[in-house]
DNA sequence: GTCATCATGTAAGCCGTTACATGATTGC
DNA sequence: GCAATCATGTAACGGCTTACATGATGAC
């Protein structure tokens, strides 16, 4: 799971572990809350297996030794980081994917498609990347995860209507907004499955 | 968190193992997709601390020994329940809180309510019981909770803004989604410390 | 010159899942 | 009688977090 963000991340722009990390927040929100900890040896694995490599960390086209008063710390960051390629005494690591991690980001992503976890987060995830799916398979994605959100505020609205009267306000506002959020998360699936369908059709 | 969680259902009905799980996944929506190999030693481990106690398993105020053609599947496994107090021979266990179970879940979820953990999952069962916390401490929730959601669509609002224009149309779509979603649970969080307020204040 | 931030890494431990094992009950 | 579901439990394994350790850079 971890490795396929990585990767899809990685397969757009190359990046090291603590920039990656923001992204990771960001591009895919309260998912991946992943902590350091495990996403430097997760990279390492990657690396290990060869699927991303660690490459110069180049910062600006080399303004090759030209003094400035004004902020040059930005130059001088760069001429440290040049010293030694790939990877200074602790400096940047900055990571690019190769052609394998290519390979084993399409495997882990398809394979994900079909059958693999269906939370939230996994869900997520795989639509992050879900350009990079195969359209029937992304349709049949979209489709699933449909029938897991209709399921589940069919029976968000039984529960309320069963004992609607004996659950507390508290509890069942809660509930009602829970199936609000849902059912607008199905609408916005139907806008994305027609949307794919037609583009098929054409 | 699962102990929580737990204590939280068995608070309002007593329940076995298999019911409580049912009720997690519905009450508590996709958070806690809890299993039974972590639900059971959890159980286990509040029964030890004596905060919930296995009860006897009776089902229907029993209708002693009356045979009837119709369906008696209900009867008859309400007797063969009886046979063995609090446990059948691999029967239902059923469990209710004690006075120190109802101690220790006000204790939790205090805890919790002010800085535990801050992920959706955690806050979703937080929101579930909030209705036991004391209401200074719930508005407060409510209010760190909605600068975390405000902070998170402000990310996402940069993050299209910034590069909305060599994004893809699936990503961009996506985080708009996203952004939205978040907005809508910001106003309904509104809504809620609105009327919190005004109850407060009468 | 010191504090916050950037940046990378290791190790211990928790928490939960998967897989396995067992058995009762109900419907067909 | 056989399959599906209900019901409880154990054991191994895995992934992620926390805490720790280190060091560079930039701002004041």
């Amino acid at each position: 799971m971890l490795e396929l963000a990585i990767l899809g991340l990685l397969k757009e722009q190359e990046l090291h572990g603590y920039e990656l990390k923001k992204q990771l927040v960001d591009r895919l929100g309260p998912l991946s809350s992943v902590s350091f900890g495990s996403l430097y040896p997760a990279l390492a694995r990657l690396e290990a297996a060869g699927a991303v490599k660690a490459i110069e960390a180049r910062e600006a086209p080399a303004g090759a030794g030209i003094p400035m008063t004004g902020s040059l710390g930005g130059e001088l960051a760069a001429f440290r980081a040049r010293r030694s390629a790939t990877r200074g005494s602790r400096g940047k690591k900055v990571y690019g994917i190769t052609p394998q991690g290519e390979a084993l980001f399409e495997e882990l992503l398809v394979a994900e498609a079909q059958g693999g976890a269906d939370d939230d987060r996994a869900f997520g995830l795989k639509l992050t990347f879900a350009r990079y799916i195969p359209r029937p398979a992304r349709i049949r994605m979209l489709e699933r995860r449909r029938a897991l959100l209709e399921e589940r505020a069919a029976r968000s609205r039984d529960s309320v209507r069963e004992d609607g009267g004996h659950l507390d306000t508290y509890t069942r506002t809660l509930l009602e907004h829970r199936t609000e959020m849902t059912e607008q998360d199905i609408s916005w699936l139907d806008r994305l499955i027609a949307a794919e369908r037609k583009e098929a059709s054409k």
